[in-house]
DNA sequence: CCACGATCCTGCTAGC
DNA sequence: TGCTAGCAGGATCGTG
């Protein structure tokens, strides 16, 4: 679930929340699922990140990157509904936590995920990390992502708009529900292959991605279920959708009743007045 | 390069 | 009401 706009709140969030505190010894506290942590067991995560101060959160793609002494960092991904929050001294526990980081002062990290898919990382090095993130495309938000580099990115691509987009290698941050927005924005179809757009398209495209984006981490992200931000609160993102999970509604934009169809196993959703299949001038 | 299916999990709900 | 098939903010791997 949680895409760019989720992610950038959270690691906001949690800079405020989390940012000088030490993390208690041992380092890990509870782990009821092990393959949660992709690179150690709990027992030895617990004594690698013991003692450890939190210097820096940063965010790469969808991963929230915590930095440590040495240039160790602590990496998580959420994948569909993980979520990572501070919690004080004494909290009442939350409905599927997983792992536990506790702070000297008594607080706590907690990484909760209903469907497990979520997992956390602790790489030792700069190399180390660099070379786990270095499968990933660039950032659309950052000012090195520009309007030559996306037509130069996706002109000569003949696969679908909507799995393009998706895919994390060309460009990072988009998930199901900006990729759907971002292409009603830009008045494209899901399924128009990236080689038949005209260089105004591209455009559209590119400022749609950026603006959609931009909106979405605004408003805290979109919580449709599961997201919440670093302090376990809900995003409201979700009131302001053009499309995503809007099936039968009307369109904000022409009154035209959303569809929803398969799109690369993907639900997607548009609407079939402002998105024509083929391009307007063809 | 591109499409598709399976996989990792649990919970909710549409439809019978 | 009760059951169950299918789908849900992601990403990776294998096949053709």
């Amino acid at each position: 679930m949680p895409e760019l706009p989720e992610v950038e709140t959270t690691v906001r969030d949690l800079r405020r929340l989390i940012i000088e505190r030490v993390i208690a010894d041992p380092g890990v506290s509870f782990a009821d699922w092990p393959r949660i942590i992709a690179t150690y067991s709990p027992e030895v995560l617990g004594q690698l990140i013991a003692g450890e101060k939190i210097l820096a959160l940063r965010r790469r793609a969808k991963y929230i990157l915590i930095e440590l002494s040495q240039h160790k960092h602590l990496v998580f991904h959420r994948k569909m509904t993980g979520n990572l929050f501070w919690r004080e001294p004494g909290a009442i526990a939350d409905r599927y936590t997983h792992l536990v980081i506790p702070f000297r002062d008594g607080s706590e990290l907690r990484f909760t995920d209903l469907r497990k898919f979520g997992r956390v990382y602790l790489f030792l090095n700069e190399e180390e990390l660099s070379q786990y993130l270095a499968k990933l495309g660039p950032e659309p938000l950052e000012d090195d992502f520009t309007e030559e580099l996306f037509h130069q990115l996706i002109a000569s691509r003949r696969g679908m708009l909507k799995p393009l987009l998706l895919n994390q290698g060309l460009l990072v941050g988009l998930g199901n529900i900006y990729v759907n927005e971002a292409l009603f924005v830009s008045g494209l179809h899901p399924k128009r292959s990236a080689e038949t757009l005209k260089p105004e398209e591209r455009t559209l495209l590119y400022h749609a991605i950026r603006q959609v984006l931009t909106t979405a981490i605004e408003n805290r992200g979109t919580t449709l279920s599961d997201y919440l931000d670093g302090e376990g609160q809900k995003g409201r993102n979700q009131e302001l959708l053009f499309i995503h999970n809007r099936e039968g509604k009307p369109c904000r934009n022409c009154g035209t009743l959303i569809i929803k169809i398969m799109v690369g196993q993907r639900g997607t959703y548009l609407c079939p007045n402002c998105q024509p299949k083929l391009s307007l001038a063809n």
